[in-house]
DNA sequence: TTGAAAGCGGTACCAT
DNA sequence: ATGGTACCGCTTTCAA
């Protein structure tokens, strides 16, 4: 920068700025800067900036991984865009159930100073105690792990009621819904357990009977690498049971929907057309036996809610900010629901 | 730091060296920073020390996105997995073909003075100057668009081979190979050429006739979303044509083989009873219906293998070093592959 | 063995 | 409207 003041023959206060378009500066003077910027292809050092603004424009992300879970991809995926629109970039740790990797990925954000920490998947809320005691903001999404944290909340309901309403349409009178326990319980409400709450809700909102229902809960944490996966073992536990005469399965997550069409395969029946099924998530839906239909997380809008908390965060500290946005579920139709057969047996 | 050194009754310059464990500190000082440090709780800054050191510890990822290509999961995880073990962070881009997000991405790796950038696949080569001008060093996984560059080759070869020999020991003599076109042509050899001539010598090595094994290329470029895959079209086309009679399939990729099993799903057909399926990547292939033996792609090699070169190039400059290095792939079987059926119709 | 001071590349205050 | 200067936090001569 020093190399542009002198190029165009002018204080290094000026060339500041004509660069930064701050202050008073003559016409003659900005035209002479903007030559030698250009005829020195000057760039400005984010490191010194950052070292004298005391801002980075950079976020941290923590998520679990989005190798068990592809779900991530896409949530990430969706947040990064949003944060590099608004000229923010973004540093990443996938944790993959490592607490080791959480700390350390925690310690890399202090080191590099981000200016909010996007939170999808904590292993355990209490590695975050150095966020906060350094007053990052936490933003996290879909679960509630930490207190002191802006939440998105993703409401289940609307997609849930979407999902049965469609199967009862075709027919479905017996539905299962074949979910996850929460992973651990450091919060008052898992967006595990709201899932199994909106089938509820939502069967009752259609006037399905609860005890033709079930609701089957399994350890969702990742099978290890070509083990059966979860979604497999809890078809298979619902298909071998008094339960088998479900018509219709709503899995808590495209993951266990990908197992559960396993099993159905491995029994030698179709989908739709002995069984129909829904997933969770929209992440490898369209990449199953048949495509699947599932229920949307919404990932554009969280992206857009998540970088609308950190600009308002950055903006003013103190402020009276909304310290809660809520986004919505939606189904996504494919090919995995049909017409209820007749009663199997 | 200031703080730690006042604490410490000390210079900051000694405080510095005791933290840094650089040059004579007296042993008694040296305790004293410490307890400082501790009672202080001082985490250096990072902005100052890349300032002033002119390293960053940051490293920027360029890939075109995980979220149509789940390979891009396995292989950025694995790649930040080992940078984060050598103490570098990780930029990531997913330009997502979409050329201002790429032009946009490397933009940022500069503003952030990234020490190298991984190519796992770049938009356009041309986008790359910028980076090069200014001296950053490149490592290209797979391809090979840049000259000026580090590659780590991944030899298709060995996997290919097992996976054909695995076929022929099943009794499949009939094998297609479904693979995608280059979706750009700015190399000399591109992953997907080098993926259908190692199906070609895999054939000869086995003992098979090439006029009995068709190659199949399509368009790698995904299909929008809730249009057909790509892969089922391939095998739509296939399955329908002169080449009906295979009993084997080799895809290019696990996203290819996905479609594959949507297309011989909606035939009515089963895997591995009337068909073999082999897929590429190991991505998603334990979460298709059959678990979907795959040519895996040797995700944590190639992520040692790049911090391996990053950490050569930033210890010397212009040193000798290899410009190359090579990988292999290893078949994963899983249940999709059964005893060829008798000849249909 | 220790400390003072300069400087990495910017920005911001205060004079002019 | 412009320039001088101090300073962000840390490292590194150089002298003591």
């Amino acid at each position: 920068m020093a190399d542009v003041a002198r190029a165009a023959r002018v204080s290094p206060t000026t060339a500041a700025r004509a660069i930064y378009n701050s202050g008073y500066v003559s016409e003659e003077n900005r035209k002479r800067v903007m030559e030698a910027v250009e005829a020195t292809g000057y760039r400005p050092n984010l490191q010194a900036r950052s070292l004298r603004l005391q801002r980075t424009y950079t976020l941290g992300l923590i998520l679990s991984s989005a190798k068990e879970n592809p779900f991530y991809t896409h949530i990430s995926h969706a947040i990064r865009t949003a944060a590099s629109a608004a000229g923010f970039s973004m540093l990443t740790v996938n944790h993959s159930y490592s607490a080791e990797a959480e700390i350390a990925g925690i310690k890399q954000f202090l080191d590099h100073g981000v200016e909010a920490v996007i939170l999808c998947h904590a292993l355990d809320p209490r590695h975050l105690k150095p966020l906060i005691r350094s007053q990052v903001p936490i933003i996290q999404v879909e679960r509630q792990d930490v207190e002191q944290a802006y939440s998105i909340a993703i409401d289940p309901l609307p997609g849930m009621v979407s999902a049965v309403r469609l199967l009862v349409e075709q027919g479905h009178q017996r539905i299962a819904f074949v979910g996850a326990k929460a992973p651990t319980a450091h919060e008052p409400s898992t967006p595990e357990q709201r899932r199994v709450d909106a089938f509820a809700i939502a069967l009752e909102q259609c006037g399905l009977s609860v005890s033709d229902c079930p609701t089957v809960l399994g350890d969702y944490f990742p099978a290890a690498q070509d083990d059966d996966l979860p979604g497999f073992k809890l078809a298979e536990q619902l298909l071998s049971g008094p339960d088998a005469r479900v018509t219709g399965i709503i899995a808590g997550s495209d993951i266990l929907a990908a197992g559960i069409l396993q099993a159905i395969y491995a029994r030698g029946l179709r989908v739709p057309d002995d069984i129909s099924i829904i997933g969770y998530d929209d992440s490898i839906a369209q990449f199953l036996s048949p495509p699947t239909s599932s229920i949307a997380q919404p990932y554009s809008a969280i992206g857009d809610a998540v970088v609308g908390f950190v600009e308002d965060v950055v903006a003013d500290d103190a402020r009276e900010i909304v310290r809660e946005k809520r986004v919505t579920t939606a189904l996504i139709a494919r090919q995995s629901v049909g017409a209820a057969p007749k009663p199997r047996a």
